[in-house]
DNA sequence: GTCTAATTGAGAAATATTTTCATTAAAGTT
DNA sequence: AACTTTAATGAAAATATTTCTCAATTAGAC
Protein backbone atom coordinates (compact mmCIF):
# COMPACT_ATOMS: atom_id res chain seq x y z
CA UNK A 1 0.00 0.00 0.00
CA UNK A 2 2.79 2.28 -1.12
CA UNK A 3 0.62 5.36 -1.47
CA UNK A 4 -2.84 6.63 -2.18
CA UNK A 5 -2.81 6.00 -5.88
CA UNK A 6 -1.73 2.42 -5.31
CA UNK A 7 -4.39 1.93 -2.70
CA UNK A 8 -7.11 3.34 -4.92
CA UNK A 9 -6.07 1.15 -7.84
CA UNK A 10 -5.98 -1.98 -5.69
CA UNK A 11 -9.39 -1.26 -4.24
CA UNK A 12 -10.81 -0.66 -7.68
CA UNK A 13 -9.55 -4.06 -8.83
CA UNK A 14 -11.14 -5.81 -5.86
CA UNK A 15 -14.32 -3.88 -6.23
CA UNK A 16 -14.66 -5.03 -9.83
CA UNK A 17 -14.11 -8.63 -8.79
CA UNK A 18 -10.51 -9.14 -9.85
CA UNK A 19 -8.03 -10.93 -7.64
CA UNK A 20 -5.35 -8.98 -5.93
CA UNK A 21 -2.28 -10.98 -6.82
CA UNK A 22 1.40 -10.46 -6.15
CA UNK A 23 2.24 -9.51 -9.72
CA UNK A 24 -0.64 -7.08 -9.95
CA UNK A 25 0.32 -5.39 -6.72
CA UNK A 26 3.93 -5.12 -7.85
CA UNK A 27 2.87 -3.55 -11.14
CA UNK A 28 0.50 -1.11 -9.50
CA UNK A 29 3.10 -0.15 -6.94
CA UNK A 30 5.68 0.44 -9.61
CA UNK A 31 3.32 2.68 -11.53
CA UNK A 32 2.17 4.48 -8.40
CA UNK A 33 5.70 5.25 -7.33
CA UNK A 34 6.95 6.23 -10.74
CA UNK A 35 7.55 9.92 -11.05
CA UNK A 36 8.32 9.91 -14.77
CA UNK A 37 6.06 8.43 -17.40
CA UNK A 38 7.50 5.01 -18.10
CA UNK A 39 7.08 3.02 -21.30
CA UNK A 40 6.71 -0.77 -21.51
CA UNK A 41 10.45 -1.33 -21.45
CA UNK A 42 10.94 0.65 -18.29
CA UNK A 43 7.89 -0.82 -16.62
CA UNK A 44 8.97 -4.37 -17.31
CA UNK A 45 12.55 -3.75 -16.19
CA UNK A 46 11.45 -1.80 -13.13
CA UNK A 47 9.03 -4.41 -11.93
CA UNK A 48 11.52 -7.22 -12.49
CA UNK A 49 13.77 -5.50 -9.99
CA UNK A 50 11.11 -5.90 -7.32
CA UNK A 51 9.52 -9.08 -8.54
CA UNK A 52 12.12 -10.99 -10.53
CA UNK A 53 9.98 -13.93 -11.52
CA UNK A 54 7.27 -11.93 -13.26
CA UNK A 55 6.46 -12.87 -16.82
CA UNK A 56 6.20 -10.41 -19.62
CA UNK A 57 2.74 -11.64 -20.56
CA UNK A 58 1.51 -10.78 -17.10
CA UNK A 59 2.75 -7.24 -17.44
CA UNK A 60 1.00 -6.84 -20.79
CA UNK A 61 -2.16 -8.39 -19.44
CA UNK A 62 -2.18 -6.23 -16.37
CA UNK A 63 -1.53 -2.99 -18.21
CA UNK A 64 -4.34 -3.92 -20.56
CA UNK A 65 -6.65 -4.59 -17.66
CA UNK A 66 -5.79 -1.35 -15.91
CA UNK A 67 -6.39 0.59 -19.12
CA UNK A 68 -9.68 -1.23 -19.56
CA UNK A 69 -10.78 -0.33 -16.04
CA UNK A 70 -9.73 3.28 -16.54
CA UNK A 71 -7.18 3.09 -13.79
CA UNK A 72 -4.30 3.65 -16.15
CA UNK A 73 -3.83 6.20 -18.88
CA UNK A 74 -1.69 5.87 -22.02
CA UNK A 75 -0.25 8.95 -23.62
CA UNK A 76 1.77 9.56 -26.75
CA UNK A 77 4.46 12.11 -26.69
CA UNK A 78 6.73 13.06 -29.54
CA UNK A 79 7.27 10.35 -32.08
CA UNK A 80 5.55 7.13 -31.35
CA UNK A 81 6.39 5.93 -27.96
CA UNK A 82 3.56 5.00 -25.63
CA UNK A 83 3.91 6.15 -22.05
CA UNK A 84 1.78 5.13 -19.10
CA UNK A 85 0.62 6.79 -15.95
CA UNK A 86 -1.70 5.74 -13.19
CA UNK A 87 -4.69 7.99 -12.87
CA UNK A 88 -4.66 9.89 -9.62
CA UNK A 89 -7.60 11.87 -8.30
CA UNK A 90 -5.46 14.94 -7.81
CA UNK A 91 -3.11 14.90 -10.79
CA UNK A 92 -3.37 17.22 -13.71
CA UNK A 93 -2.46 14.92 -16.60
CA UNK A 94 -1.27 17.90 -18.51
CA UNK A 95 2.15 17.34 -19.96
CA UNK A 96 4.69 19.78 -21.14
CA UNK A 97 7.29 18.16 -23.34
CA UNK A 98 10.54 19.89 -24.16
CA UNK A 99 11.32 19.56 -27.86
CA UNK A 100 14.98 20.10 -27.03
CA UNK A 101 15.80 17.69 -24.21
CA UNK A 102 12.60 15.59 -24.21
CA UNK A 103 12.05 16.15 -20.53
CA UNK A 104 8.40 15.90 -19.52
CA UNK A 105 6.93 17.93 -16.73
CA UNK A 106 3.39 18.00 -15.46
CA UNK A 107 1.56 21.18 -14.82
CA UNK A 108 -1.79 22.18 -13.45
CA UNK A 109 -4.09 24.37 -15.44
CA UNK A 110 -6.70 26.29 -13.56
CA UNK A 111 -8.36 27.28 -16.81
CA UNK A 112 -9.06 23.83 -18.10
CA UNK A 113 -12.37 23.55 -16.30
CA UNK A 114 -13.37 26.59 -18.29
CA UNK A 115 -12.46 25.01 -21.62
CA UNK A 116 -14.14 21.82 -20.55
CA UNK A 117 -17.50 23.40 -19.96
CA UNK A 118 -17.15 25.40 -23.14
CA UNK A 119 -16.67 22.15 -25.04
CA UNK A 120 -19.68 20.58 -23.34
CA UNK A 121 -21.89 23.51 -24.28
CA UNK A 122 -20.80 23.59 -27.90
CA UNK A 123 -20.65 19.86 -28.63
CA UNK A 124 -23.20 18.43 -26.18
CA UNK A 125 -20.70 15.78 -25.21
CA UNK A 126 -20.34 15.08 -21.50
CA UNK A 127 -16.63 15.30 -20.76
CA UNK A 128 -15.27 12.70 -18.35
CA UNK A 129 -11.52 12.90 -18.77
CA UNK A 130 -8.86 14.49 -20.89
CA UNK A 131 -5.15 14.71 -21.57
CA UNK A 132 -3.24 17.67 -22.88
CA UNK A 133 0.23 17.49 -24.31
CA UNK A 134 1.99 20.74 -25.06
CA UNK A 135 5.33 20.92 -26.85
CA UNK A 136 7.95 23.60 -26.56
CA UNK A 137 11.41 24.51 -25.36
CA UNK A 138 12.16 24.48 -21.65
CA UNK A 139 13.96 27.54 -20.24
CA UNK A 140 17.27 25.66 -20.22
CA UNK A 141 16.99 24.62 -23.86
CA UNK A 142 15.91 28.09 -24.91
CA UNK A 143 19.20 29.29 -23.46
CA UNK A 144 21.22 26.57 -25.15
CA UNK A 145 19.63 27.46 -28.41
CA UNK A 146 20.65 31.10 -28.01
CA UNK A 147 24.23 30.07 -27.28
CA UNK A 148 24.36 27.67 -30.22
CA UNK A 149 23.43 30.41 -32.62
CA UNK A 150 26.05 32.70 -31.09
CA UNK B 1 -1.46 18.54 -55.19
CA UNK B 2 -4.71 17.34 -53.74
CA UNK B 3 -5.13 20.21 -51.31
CA UNK B 4 -3.33 22.77 -49.24
CA UNK B 5 -2.10 20.43 -46.56
CA UNK B 6 -0.66 18.13 -49.19
CA UNK B 7 1.00 21.01 -50.95
CA UNK B 8 2.52 22.33 -47.76
CA UNK B 9 3.87 18.93 -46.78
CA UNK B 10 5.38 18.35 -50.21
CA UNK B 11 7.04 21.76 -50.22
CA UNK B 12 8.45 21.14 -46.78
CA UNK B 13 10.03 17.89 -47.94
CA UNK B 14 11.64 19.61 -50.91
CA UNK B 15 12.77 22.51 -48.80
CA UNK B 16 14.56 20.18 -46.44
CA UNK B 17 16.32 18.48 -49.33
CA UNK B 18 14.28 15.27 -49.60
CA UNK B 19 13.19 13.89 -52.92
CA UNK B 20 9.58 14.12 -53.89
CA UNK B 21 8.90 10.57 -54.96
CA UNK B 22 5.79 8.80 -56.12
CA UNK B 23 5.35 6.83 -52.90
CA UNK B 24 5.84 9.89 -50.74
CA UNK B 25 3.32 11.89 -52.71
CA UNK B 26 0.83 9.06 -52.48
CA UNK B 27 1.27 8.81 -48.73
CA UNK B 28 1.01 12.53 -48.20
CA UNK B 29 -2.07 12.73 -50.37
CA UNK B 30 -3.71 9.92 -48.51
CA UNK B 31 -3.06 11.62 -45.20
CA UNK B 32 -4.12 15.01 -46.51
CA UNK B 33 -7.41 13.67 -47.80
CA UNK B 34 -8.18 11.54 -44.80
CA UNK B 35 -11.00 12.91 -42.73
CA UNK B 36 -10.69 10.42 -39.89
CA UNK B 37 -7.51 9.71 -37.98
CA UNK B 38 -6.14 6.58 -39.59
CA UNK B 39 -3.81 4.07 -37.97
CA UNK B 40 -1.01 2.19 -39.75
CA UNK B 41 -3.34 -0.53 -40.95
CA UNK B 42 -5.70 1.91 -42.58
CA UNK B 43 -2.91 4.02 -44.00
CA UNK B 44 -1.20 1.06 -45.59
CA UNK B 45 -4.41 -0.36 -47.01
CA UNK B 46 -5.61 3.05 -48.18
CA UNK B 47 -2.42 3.88 -50.00
CA UNK B 48 -2.23 0.47 -51.64
CA UNK B 49 -5.54 1.26 -53.27
CA UNK B 50 -3.97 4.23 -55.04
CA UNK B 51 -0.44 2.92 -55.36
CA UNK B 52 -0.61 -0.87 -55.38
CA UNK B 53 3.09 -1.56 -55.63
CA UNK B 54 4.10 0.33 -52.54
CA UNK B 55 6.10 -1.56 -49.93
CA UNK B 56 5.29 -1.58 -46.28
CA UNK B 57 8.80 -0.48 -45.35
CA UNK B 58 8.32 2.65 -47.41
CA UNK B 59 5.18 3.53 -45.54
CA UNK B 60 6.92 3.06 -42.20
CA UNK B 61 9.92 5.04 -43.36
CA UNK B 62 7.82 7.86 -44.71
CA UNK B 63 5.63 8.17 -41.63
CA UNK B 64 8.80 8.25 -39.54
CA UNK B 65 10.24 10.96 -41.72
CA UNK B 66 7.10 13.07 -41.63
CA UNK B 67 6.99 12.77 -37.84
CA UNK B 68 10.63 13.70 -37.65
CA UNK B 69 10.05 16.78 -39.76
CA UNK B 70 7.01 17.77 -37.71
CA UNK B 71 4.71 17.49 -40.66
CA UNK B 72 2.80 14.63 -39.12
CA UNK B 73 1.38 14.21 -35.65
CA UNK B 74 0.77 10.95 -33.78
CA UNK B 75 -1.95 10.77 -31.18
CA UNK B 76 -3.12 8.11 -28.79
CA UNK B 77 -6.72 7.75 -28.09
CA UNK B 78 -8.30 5.25 -25.73
CA UNK B 79 -6.29 2.14 -25.21
CA UNK B 80 -3.10 1.93 -27.13
CA UNK B 81 -3.72 2.53 -30.73
CA UNK B 82 -1.60 5.13 -32.52
CA UNK B 83 -3.41 7.40 -34.91
CA UNK B 84 -1.89 9.84 -37.37
CA UNK B 85 -2.87 13.18 -38.76
CA UNK B 86 -1.12 15.63 -41.01
CA UNK B 87 -0.52 18.96 -39.39
CA UNK B 88 -2.53 21.70 -41.00
CA UNK B 89 -2.05 25.37 -40.33
CA UNK B 90 -5.72 25.83 -39.60
CA UNK B 91 -6.70 22.68 -37.77
CA UNK B 92 -7.42 22.48 -34.12
CA UNK B 93 -5.87 19.15 -33.19
CA UNK B 94 -8.29 18.94 -30.32
CA UNK B 95 -10.05 15.62 -30.24
CA UNK B 96 -13.21 14.61 -28.58
CA UNK B 97 -13.49 10.87 -28.22
CA UNK B 98 -16.78 9.21 -27.39
CA UNK B 99 -16.27 6.56 -24.74
CA UNK B 100 -19.44 4.88 -25.96
CA UNK B 101 -19.07 4.54 -29.72
CA UNK B 102 -15.40 5.54 -30.10
CA UNK B 103 -16.21 8.16 -32.67
CA UNK B 104 -13.65 10.95 -32.80
CA UNK B 105 -14.59 14.49 -33.66
CA UNK B 106 -12.39 17.54 -33.84
CA UNK B 107 -13.32 20.78 -32.26
CA UNK B 108 -11.91 24.26 -32.09
CA UNK B 109 -11.27 25.87 -28.80
CA UNK B 110 -11.11 29.62 -28.70
CA UNK B 111 -9.85 29.52 -25.14
CA UNK B 112 -6.76 27.47 -25.76
CA UNK B 113 -4.63 30.46 -26.61
CA UNK B 114 -5.48 31.70 -23.16
CA UNK B 115 -4.31 28.48 -21.47
CA UNK B 116 -1.25 28.45 -23.66
CA UNK B 117 -0.01 31.86 -22.55
CA UNK B 118 -0.86 31.00 -18.97
CA UNK B 119 1.39 27.94 -19.25
CA UNK B 120 4.18 29.99 -20.77
CA UNK B 121 4.03 32.50 -17.96
CA UNK B 122 4.03 29.92 -15.21
CA UNK B 123 6.55 27.46 -16.62
CA UNK B 124 8.76 29.67 -18.80
CA UNK B 125 8.49 27.13 -21.58
CA UNK B 126 7.86 28.48 -25.06
CA UNK B 127 4.90 26.55 -26.39
CA UNK B 128 5.08 25.53 -30.04
CA UNK B 129 2.39 22.94 -30.44
CA UNK B 130 -0.09 20.88 -28.47
CA UNK B 131 -2.72 18.21 -28.63
CA UNK B 132 -5.73 17.82 -26.44
CA UNK B 133 -7.78 14.66 -26.16
CA UNK B 134 -11.01 14.83 -24.23
CA UNK B 135 -13.13 11.78 -23.44
CA UNK B 136 -16.82 11.63 -22.86
CA UNK B 137 -20.18 10.46 -24.15
CA UNK B 138 -21.54 11.91 -27.36
CA UNK B 139 -25.17 13.09 -27.32
CA UNK B 140 -26.29 9.92 -29.08
CA UNK B 141 -24.57 7.63 -26.58
CA UNK B 142 -25.87 9.64 -23.64
CA UNK B 143 -29.33 8.88 -24.95
CA UNK B 144 -28.61 5.21 -25.46
CA UNK B 145 -27.32 5.01 -21.94
CA UNK B 146 -30.56 6.50 -20.56
CA UNK B 147 -32.60 3.99 -22.53
CA UNK B 148 -30.45 1.07 -21.40
CA UNK B 149 -31.04 1.89 -17.78
CA UNK B 150 -34.79 2.23 -18.38
C1' DG C 1 -7.61 -26.55 5.23
C1' DT C 2 -10.30 -27.47 0.98
C1' DC C 3 -12.25 -26.10 -3.28
C1' DT C 4 -12.85 -23.51 -7.49
C1' DA C 5 -11.91 -20.50 -10.82
C1' DA C 6 -8.99 -16.84 -12.03
C1' DT C 7 -4.27 -15.85 -12.77
C1' DT C 8 0.35 -16.82 -13.83
C1' DG C 9 4.83 -17.96 -16.35
C1' DA C 10 7.08 -20.08 -20.16
C1' DG C 11 7.32 -20.70 -24.55
C1' DA C 12 5.05 -20.79 -28.95
C1' DA C 13 2.65 -18.19 -32.19
C1' DA C 14 1.21 -14.22 -34.31
C1' DT C 15 2.01 -9.27 -35.38
C1' DA C 16 4.46 -5.38 -36.09
C1' DT C 17 8.56 -2.87 -37.17
C1' DT C 18 13.27 -2.31 -38.80
C1' DT C 19 17.18 -3.57 -41.48
C1' DT C 20 19.71 -5.09 -45.53
C1' DC C 21 20.78 -4.79 -50.11
C1' DA C 22 20.30 -4.94 -55.04
C1' DT C 23 17.48 -2.13 -58.05
C1' DT C 24 15.05 2.05 -59.38
C1' DA C 25 14.13 6.72 -60.04
C1' DA C 26 14.52 11.84 -58.76
C1' DA C 27 16.88 15.91 -59.74
C1' DG C 28 20.85 18.26 -61.01
C1' DT C 29 24.31 18.75 -64.99
C1' DT C 30 25.55 18.91 -69.31
C1' DA D 1 17.05 14.57 -73.69
C1' DA D 2 20.71 11.54 -72.22
C1' DC D 3 24.12 11.17 -68.25
C1' DT D 4 25.40 10.99 -63.46
C1' DT D 5 24.93 10.82 -58.71
C1' DT D 6 22.77 9.61 -54.80
C1' DA D 7 18.62 9.10 -52.23
C1' DA D 8 14.76 6.20 -52.09
C1' DT D 9 12.36 1.91 -52.97
C1' DG D 10 10.57 -3.00 -52.64
C1' DA D 11 11.26 -7.62 -51.16
C1' DA D 12 12.82 -10.53 -47.93
C1' DA D 13 15.22 -11.38 -43.81
C1' DA D 14 15.96 -10.09 -39.24
C1' DT D 15 14.17 -8.05 -34.88
C1' DA D 16 11.06 -6.59 -31.80
C1' DT D 17 6.65 -6.49 -29.80
C1' DT D 18 2.36 -8.38 -28.40
C1' DT D 19 -0.85 -12.10 -27.87
C1' DC D 20 -2.07 -16.83 -27.18
C1' DT D 21 -1.96 -21.55 -25.17
C1' DC D 22 -1.84 -24.47 -21.51
C1' DA D 23 -0.22 -26.79 -17.40
C1' DA D 24 0.78 -25.21 -12.80
C1' DT D 25 -0.16 -21.95 -9.11
C1' DT D 26 -2.66 -19.11 -5.93
C1' DA D 27 -6.31 -15.79 -4.20
C1' DG D 28 -10.49 -15.75 -2.07
C1' DA D 29 -14.83 -18.03 -0.63
C1' DC D 30 -16.49 -21.50 2.26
Amino acid sequence: MINNASKAAQEELKRKGYKLTGPRIAIINYLAESQEHPDMQQIFAGIRAEYPGIGMATVYRTLGLLLELDILRAITVNKNQLLYELKKPDDHHHHLVCTGCSQIIEFGSCSFKHISSEIETVTRYSIEDHTLEAYGLCPQCQGDFQVERG
